[in-house]
DNA sequence: ACATCGTCATAGTCACACTGTCAAGTATTA
DNA sequence: TAATACTTGACAGTGTGACTATGACGATGT
């Protein structure tokens, strides 16, 4: 409802820009001055909506994250056993930031070294969703399906820390001709922990494994419950 | 001859001064005056020996990763054994930012994310090291130590993610009082992704673990090839 | 017609990176 | 000791960019 309807505006416009600057230049190369420009709008405008440069790029992933958080939290409950659980959050997380690579960017390089920026609510969904990743370990260590001596906060490090990383380098080195997308390599990625902490045998052979088309499904199931639904007003 | 002998030449101070400041504060908050005060001496002095305080700040890690690089450079060769050298190239990481949290922070924290760090000496002496890293996994690929199918990439992105965010959260979120440090960790991110990718039997039960005390080996050996001849050719 | 709100333009403040200058050391040499 | 070159420090500037304050303009609603 609200303004949905209305092309974009000068709210979003400005975010929009910054979204973009900031992802290419780096926060502290960019400047309100072209923020503005590119946005369409005077200066004294954005600080109107935004109290300070760092709120403005505080103020970007909230959304998105917020949203991510709760696309994924419809769905997890849905899938049956730990691993397709781990797989389907993964997924959702590859999936965020390979299709939108500057949120990756802004995420990745400009907000995980900043130390504000961990009392932020943006940051507070990022950490939601990471709990959920870490509960979903643990189950696994409690009902046998990873070995009992498993770290799950090590577990979880190495599952995100090697996704972040091949983010990192992905957005470092030019990321124009990769042969094989990030999301190609999560499988084997997965199945190479999975491996390693498995409790014993391999009878699972009918493990679930979620690929890239499979997303859609989730889409569809979004489409259904979102129908009903009555969205909540916030414009004044 | 200058002042070598004196305990720190001046611009040891700054970098030493800057060092602390950048990690603790960052590195757009720090400001030249602060450093300044800190290093005793005057904010034109820092001028004369750095360009810009951008300049001060790559200045600062090209030493010590060049270092590092040497040293595990003359003792990789020494270990045989695929596994084992990993462990050796990782433990000489982890002990590295451990025992020099500043160093570390500095390096996670700032100038990963920098674009122009990568076109700098510093960043080249880190990729060497990563590169002999990568090395190490093909060889395993190849000898059958490790699967056939595995990607190289891949596996380094593991190990070294897996690392770094480990040390980005301890860095972030206050790391006084952490039960487990992460060179404890060391050995089972490692058998995980051992675990994960050895090629079939477990038939090297003989493992070569190496662990924290070790590492003084390591340090014997130094002594003993430093004090003698000048033989850098490294072997073949 | 009038008041209100959102937006813009402009001018100004302030902090800080960086420069230039010159005087006062300090070391080296005669 | 004295002349020389080199190094350092104090300090006064300049330029940029974040942020503020103010007043004008236009659209909207009463």
């Amino acid at each position: 409802m609200t303004d949905k309807s209305r092309p974009k505006t000068r709210k979003d416009r400005i975010m929009d820009a910054a979204l973009r600057i900031f992802a290419e230049k780096g926060f502290q190369i960019a400047t309100i001055t072209e923020i503005s420009k590119e946005a369409g709008v005077s200066e004294a405008t954005i600080y109107e909506y935004f109290g300070t440069k760092e709120d403005l790029l505080f103020a970007i992933p909230e959304k998105i994250s917020n949203e991510t958080f709760e696309k994924s939290s419809k769905v997890i409950p849905y899938i049956k056993g730990v691993e397709g659980k781990i797989r389907a959050i993964l997924l959702f997380y590859v999936q965020l930031y390979q299709s939108n690579p500057h949120y990756s960017a802004l995420v990745l390089l400009q907000l995980m070294s900043n130390k504000r920026f961990r009392h932020t609510p943006a940051h507070a969904a990022i950490r939601r969703s990471s709990h959920v990743l870490l509960d979903c370990i643990k189950t696994g260590i409690e009902d046998g399906t990873f070995k009992k001596d498993s770290n799950p906060y090590l577990i979880r490090s190495m599952l995100m820390g090697a996704i972040e990383h091949l983010f990192i380098h992905w957005h470092m080195q030019g990321m124009p001709k990769r042969k094989t997308s990030i999301a190609d390599m999560l499988d084997p990625l997965i199945e190479i922990i999975f491996d390693g902490i498995r409790a014993k045998k391999e009878e699972s052979g009918t493990t679930l494994y979620l690929k890239l088309e499979d997303a859609n499904v989730f889409e569809k199931l979004f489409q259904k419950k979102d129908s009903g639904a009555s969205s909540k007003d916030k414009n004044k």
